[in-house]
RNA sequence: GGUCCCGUAGUUCAAUGGAUAGAAUAGAAGUUUCCUAAACUUUUGAUACAGGUUCGAUUCCCGUCGGGACUACCA
């Protein structure tokens, strides 16, 4: 169906033609919403044909008003204010489109065709060391309600997820149960098993930073006694500033990204002109590194690279708790996948590209055998796509899980759902794709999301500053049952249906909470004010169907109305229809930006609108019969689409509220 | 230091270069013998600062100030 802009835009660039003998593209001609001042249903920006009319604006829109009225009939009156053209539609055009969308069941939603494009949609990809939380739950969010948009505007979507399970995080949960866990399970505990690996990995890097401290402290003294005996070893304090022992953070990073302690550096070097006593602390300090957690971890990770049958079941093991627990909060959060990928299978992808990449000289091999690209060209820098030792990194997995699901799917566009800190990962990655000569890479675009802030600011998990998952669902939850409790609502209704309305409406006001906000953009999410139920929110949404459907029910019809043609509407009801009419445009607008927040203003606007024409227009109450059964027809076609529309939200309605 | 992103009512969010910058919430005042008051109505209140491009700038460009991210042979 043609929308009143496209059919409008046709017949103007028909008028400019006529009047000004000049061709435009009616794709061109621009509109925007009238101001609620003016009377008018749309309005034409003049402006650009203001050069072409070599009149003033005024005169230039009364022209074109003129002609347009002239020309197409439905246009009942105009108005020129400044440039801007208003123009009446009469109300009968508002009506018979309005039956026009009453005969497409499927309005606004494009079906799925044989040749649609095949969209990937990359979203969730946790980590197994710790539980889900915030800021899972907006990229899961957002994941899914992009896939459900992408669906309802005619492609074909496949939802996958990248699940990082394995790695030296992974190891610490491992190696921290391993020791302290005293074989703790998620059935002995009682805890949920995510939540159970999560605890030892907290555990963990407790323990770590007290080693750390330690280690940092002895390594002071053993300076500062170099110093105090007026024979400091040259060679131990230039290996000590290199250790920036001027300041711990960089101390830190140094000493978990190096080798040290593992490898030459075993103290005999600093044996010369060194006080044995002094000798055997400092052999102590090497030692203490080497018996240290994160020693322990980098061990099992290797380890775990090499196939050991312990490690592997450990980890086998714990996954499965955690696997456990995610599905559980899916569930919860109504989010799936059509497929699951295991980096722990995927890890080492990528190697064959950047091999081919070098036989190519589009890659190069540095002097100490390290294979990088350069990316400077692009703007970007020189990137390691193989160590020096040969294993991959980060990147090279995300080459090969492109080029391996380029293959398996040949998508015409695969969207990542990763936060903003990755920008310029995903950007090095598409820009080295094509520099490899894969110009599917086009195809490839990061849905670049803003982080959530706390009032206190950023979330920190080593600082406990989390919110949980599953712990922020169980409050929503608890208070819509409440409230609900508190309206009434709930006094005839089994346990279940008290639970089923309180997850409906909880997980409404959350995930709409969440998804009214441009992904791009940060946003912020004070947990200790319970997500509101009034105003621009899910449940108010949810209540506006709620509405319908008691309507609808009360009713007692079997099925809706036939719409009169000649029936009288009201400026409610026309607003009602303007916005009905807009659907389509609407989530047209969501699958371009890839943006829920499209949706969620729509559906508020929609809901908002309805409930003002509830105020003023009596429906089961009319006695009209005619415009009874108008004003049926429309609410419920309103419940249809919002119902719609908060399905490419992932939000459920409930029947009553 | 370099690269990138962001500064809109007290607060949380809107606004394809277009008219007097919209909502919600908080504040003030109303609406219930009437289809669900989780609603509706009225009202107070904002584009960080300084330039430029334009008929027109919250939007584009430059600078200042403020906030954030990235800057690994981690993922």
């Amino acid at each position: 169906m043609q929308s009143p802009e496209n059919i409008i835009s046709f017949h103007v660039a028909k008028a400019v033609e006529t009047l000004f003998n000049q061709k435009i593209d009616p794709a061109t001609v621009t509109f925007q919403r009238t101001n609620p001042q003016f009377e008018g249903d749309i309005t034409l920006v003049v402006f650009p044909y203001v050069k072409l009319a070599g009149k003033g604006p005024e005169q230039t829109a009364q022209l074109l008003g003129e002609e347009l009225q002239k020309n197409y009939s439905a246009i009942a009156r105009f108005n020129v204010v400044k440039g801007f053209l208003n123009i009446v539609l009469g109300d009968q055009f508002w009506l018979d489109g309005f039956i026009e969308i009453c005969k497409d069941e499927s309005f606004g939603i494009k079906k799925l065709t044989e040749n649609a494009p095949l969209v990937m949609v990359e979203y969730s990809s946790p980590n197994t060391n710790k539980p889900l939380h915030l800021g899972h739950i907006r990229n899961n969010l957002l994941g899914y309600s992009v896939a459900q948009i992408l669906k309802s505007n005619g492609n074909n979507v496949k939802k996958v997820n990248l699940v990082n399970d394995r790695g030296i995080h992974i190891c610490k949960s491992m190696l921290a149960w391993q020791k302290f866990g005293n074989g703790e399970t998620p059935e002995s505990s009682g805890m949920k098993g995510d939540h159970l690996v999560g605890k030892y990995y907290v555990i963990y890097n407790v323990k770590e930073s007290e080693e750390i401290e330690s280690i940092y402290k002895h390594l002071v003294d053993i300076s500062n006694e170099l110093n105090s005996i007026g024979k400091p070893n040259e060679t131990f304090n230039s290996i000590v500033k290199d250790y920036g022992i001027t300041d711990k953070e960089a101390f830190k990073n140094r000493l978990l990204t190096t080798e040290l302690g593992s490898r030459k550096d075993d103290g005999t070097y600093y044996l010369q002109s060194m006080p044995p006593e002094l000798f055997q602390k400092v052999l102590d300090w090497f030692q203490s590194i080497r018996n240290s957690c994160f020693a322990q971890t980098k061990e099992m990770l290797r380890k775990w690279e090499a196939n050991d049958p312990e490690v592997k079941a450990l980890w086998n093991k714990m996954n499965g708790w955690v696997y456990d627990g995610f599905a559980i909060t899916y569930k919860k959060l109504g989010v799936d996948f059509d497929k699951t990928y295991y980096e722990s299978q995927t890890y080492l992808l990528g190697k064959t590209i950047v091999e081919e990449g070098l036989k190519k000289g589009v890659l190069q091999k540095r002097p100490d055998g390290a294979v990088i690209i350069d990316n400077t060209d692009s703007g970007l820098d020189v990137k390691v796509l193989l160590r020096s030792d040969g294993t991959s990194v980060y990147m090279t997995q995300d080459l090969g899980t492109a080029e391996d699901r380029y293959r398996e799917f040949h998508f015409s566009k695969h969207i990542y759902v990763v936060g903003n800190e990755q920008d310029y990962h995903f950007k090095t990655l598409k820009v080295s794709l094509k520099k490899l000569g894969n110009d599917w890479a086009d195809g490839l675009y990061h849905l670049s999301y803003g982080m959530v802030e706390l009032p206190e600011g950023k979330m920190k998990s080593r600082e406990g500053t989390v919110v949980d998952a599953d712990d922020l669902i169980d409050a929503m939850e608890q208070d819509a049952l409440e409230l609900a409790n508190e309206k009434g609502m709930t006094n005839e209704m089994s346990e279940e249906e008290k639970k089923d309305l309180a997850h409906k409406v909880g997980m409404a006001a959350l995930k709409y909470f969440i998804l009214k906000v441009d992904p791009k953009k940060k946003m912020l999410f004070d947990p200790k004010e319970s997500i509101d139920l009034h105003g621009n929110t899910g449940p108010f949404v949810q209540y506006t169907y709620a509405r319908i459907r008691s309507i609808w029910r009360k009713s007692e019809l079997k099925a809706v109305p036939v719409v009169d043609p000649s029936v009288a509407i009201h400026p409610k009801e026309k607003e009602l229809i303007k916005h009905l009419y807009s659907f389509p445009t609407a989530v047209d607008a969501a699958a371009k930006e890839l943006s829920p927040a499209v949706i969620a203003n729509y559906v508020y606007d929609l809901a908002k609108t309805f409930n003002q024409f509830y105020d003023a227009c009596p429906v089961l109450k009319e006695e009209n019969e005619t415009l009874k059964n108008f004003r049926l027809a429309l609410s419920v076609k309103v419940a249809k689409t919002i119902k719609k529309a908060m399905n490419m939200l992932g939000i459920d309605v409930p029947e009553r509220m």
